[in-house]
DNA sequence: CAGTGGTCTAGACCACGCG
DNA sequence: GCGTGGTCTAGACCACTGT
């Protein structure tokens, strides 16, 4: 046994993935656990922590650590896929969105290619799935190219994206960037996930067929839950090899 | 001041990013520093894996915390991009290929489409930039397409998938799949990272011109300092909107 | 061997959620 | 107020790295 930790983890998560502790059920307390396992708190917190990194257990201050419900893997497609979430329009995605004037600074500007301090349309963008946190989106807009019509009619992110997309058929280029971090802590309140789960980052820059950066998304994915899909095709695209 | 560890961790980031610290310096004894921030060693050991998480710091058992050297960013290029990794051949990259024959099984049969137990072969490649892990890949290939001049000449593990790429210029479907979790306990030990710092784990799943499943590359990239990078061209390549 | 980080203990006290 | 998790202490002992 590598350590008493995994060895807990190891028998927790046994009872977890075999159903003996259902989804949403209350763990025992610490100091039950504890007292069960015969080991300091410490020792079980640090059990605990290693199943909040695999996304198996909730910790909710005040309350208790739960087994967490199995959602929905959340599938984002890249390249032109994303119009489509995962199976679109048959998932019940609340959503809300939250749009704010900024002015451009820091990274926006570079991502955008505009100079610092033009105006942009911020939308923030928090998709639930029966109350989860699913999924947030920081979405950049010049403001000279956010329609009024986008700033009402809430619909998912992906879906303001296609929004977006359909508004501009001739967006020509998408370049996503992936990336695996921690959470900032904002992001993990909003996504109520432990500090210490891993998100997916995708940083996505969409271009008119002019060359002009329309749109530039940071979005953020719980890593327990989110892949990311990017499929290339030779045989209808021979235009790649010249890269 | 949220917690002492924030306000250790602070303060430390500060020396780093100031060059108080510099990159590969070796931090003062935790016990040491444990003393200077008059805190116990539990805590400042908090805020060290707080520095760790972020690739500020690396510990290295038996030794001490060092600052971390600021390594280039590792860029991965999604769809056929893959065979130059960053800016390809100048870089310096060591790199350790291990051959192993063995049985297709679990989710490997599904990637591979092939039945348990069928002959493969995995490459078990770490690369190393001037001593320092920095990436680490598992291809798997079914055997009777392992050619033999493979199994030696070992090269950056981008540079084996373009091998394999050149072998069979017929590849037609690349498929990759990307998601940020925390490293397993053996993928943080052999890249040297911290079990608190997330991987990028990006699974592609290379098919030749008549669908068949010629390789599929398990790649795990330090979250700290690695993006994959998909672009879509929608100017050279119509053929895309048809998906 | 000495010095380092890794794990663990058996407590203490604080902050949060809920009745 | 009570039970929960969150932070912290002041040690102990183990495992790894170098000489």
């Amino acid at each position: 046994m590598p350590s008493r930790r995994h060895g807990i983890a190891n028998d927790l998560r046994n009872q977890i993935t075999t159903g003996r502790l259902k989804p949403g059920e209350r763990l025992p307390s610490e100091t039950q656990l504890a007292g069960q396992y015969e080991v300091s708190t410490a020792t079980l917190r640090g059990a605990l922590a290693m199943l909040q990194g695999e996304g198996l257990v909730e910790k909710i201050h005040g309350k208790g650590n739960f087994v967490r419900r199995s959602l929905r893997r959340i599938t984002y497609r890249g390249g032109w896929g994303t119009q489509t979430p995962q199976t679109a329009s048959d998932t019940n995605l609340r959503i809300t969105v939250r749009t704010t004037k900024i002015r451009a600074r820091g990274h926006l500007t570079a991502l955008l290619q505009v100079s610092t301090g033009s105006h942009l349309t911020e939308f923030h963008c928090v998709s639930y799935e029966a109350k989860s946190p699913h999924s947030l989106a920081r979405i950049h807009v010049p403001r000279d190219l956010a329609p009024a019509a986008v700033l009402n009619e809430p619909r998912p992110y992906e879906g303001a994206e296609a929004r977006f997309a359909a508004l501009r058929p001739t967006s020509a280029d998408i370049r996503e960037t992936v990336s695996a971090r921690l959470p900032t802590p904002d992001e993990a309140s909003t996504l109520r996930i432990s500090p210490a789960l891993a998100v997916l980052a995708i940083t996505r820059v969409t271009a008119d067929i002019t060359g002009r950066v329309v749109e530039a998304a940071l979005l953020a994915l719980p890593g327990d839950r989110a892949d990311a899909v990017f499929t290339t095709n030779h045989a209808t695209d021979e235009g790649w090899t010249e890269r």
